[in-house]
DNA sequence: TAACAAAACTAACGCTTGTTAGTTAGAATT
DNA sequence: AATTCTAACTAACAAGCGTTAGTTTTGTTA
């Protein structure tokens, strides 16, 4: 009986416009006419356009942050780990292409209270992530660049990931798992 | 005798403002406050909102297909050509970081004819960073990932840059490029 | 000092924005 | 059959938008 509610809808749509022209520039009234109806009534299953944004952005920040942390826990070599990531960043961009776009550009428009969440989650993401590559560098297992600049190489490349997933016309995702860990891990060890 | 002038000061601060909150965020009565002036003053020098927005992003668009143009004709081998483009994009990055952000985020949002051409550039940008890369790979310099691959973590990573330039309290320009281009050229030969 | 140009100003325009209030049609429940 | 609930509607609001017209200030040149 799983089916989606008409929110669940909303946000999806949603989604889709702010992915081609930024949360700004859709307004209420654009939503509405992708789905039919009127702007009013979107109200009757929404709060505001903010809360959209929100739901949009932070369920998949949650899910980047479960998936860090699973990695974190694990017991293994820190080449394995960043491998780790760069899976789950794939699964995350193949699950929620239309919403990376809002995650990536427009979460400085969350209100205030979901803008500091947001911030924190991505501040402790990062931290773990580099934490990880330190960890390698030490155990001798990547070459001595500097972590920072192998954490912001690695880390663009991901997440801009979901802006050629949908060009490309949806790769298969083990393939694309595959030719990433290469490129983005082969020229570290 | 060369002072900038005041559209100059304009597109400057507007830059700044579009860093930050994108260009649909930003209006022209918050540009001219930040100039100390009201808005209806703004037009004794620019034509409009748009104007600026096509003024700060076809400027460095205008940069990068030339600097390309260059590399392009240049005799040598693949992979220095590849150097030369990284070395490019960073001088690019540092000296038009503010810019870089709507040029990344806010494009779309271009009057027509400035859309059109801007996209023209873009792709043909593109479609000569991959011969670079393909010639790379059939003069067996380059490993033989799929090229695409390769120019999407490349160019991922490159345009990214200015996002971390001005965070991490713009680093000292000759490391960055050495870095840089060992990480993203390492791994590749 | 008078004349001129540059660049600021005030006031207002028509339009769009997010949102609210109140109403109505149809389906589900009693 | 009567009631309640859901989800749509119309109409309107105050605030903000980009932009224009006309006016005043300011600084330079004749």
């Amino acid at each position: 009986m799983k089916t989606i509610s008409r929110k669940e809808e909303i946000i999806a749509v949603a989604s889709r416009l702010f992915k081609d022209k930024g949360y700004k520039a859709v307004s209420m009234r654009d939503i509405a006419k992708a789905m039919d109806i009127k702007a009013a009534s979107l109200y009757n299953h929404i709060n505001g356009k903010q809360e959209i944004l929100s739901e949009i952005i932070l369920k998949v920040a949650e899910e980047f942050t479960v998936g860090m942390k699973k990695v974190v826990s694990e017991n293994s070599a820190a080449i394995d780990k960043i491998e780790k990531v760069i899976e789950m960043h794939i699964d995350i961009t193949v699950n929620y292409s239309e919403a990376l776009a809002a995650l990536n550009n427009d979460w400085m428009h969350l209100n205030d209270t979901d803008l500091k969440a947001f911030v924190k989650m991505r501040e402790d993401y990062e931290e773990n992530f580099r934490s990880i590559i330190k960890q390698g560098v030490e155990a001798c297992e990547i070459k001595p660049y500097h972590p920072e600049v192998i954490l912001f190489s690695i880390l663009s490349t991901l997440r801009t990931l979901y802006l050629w997933y949908q060009k490309r016309g949806k790769l298969d995702v083990n393939i694309l798992k595959k030719d990433m860990v290469s490129v983005l891990i082969k020229g570290l060890i």
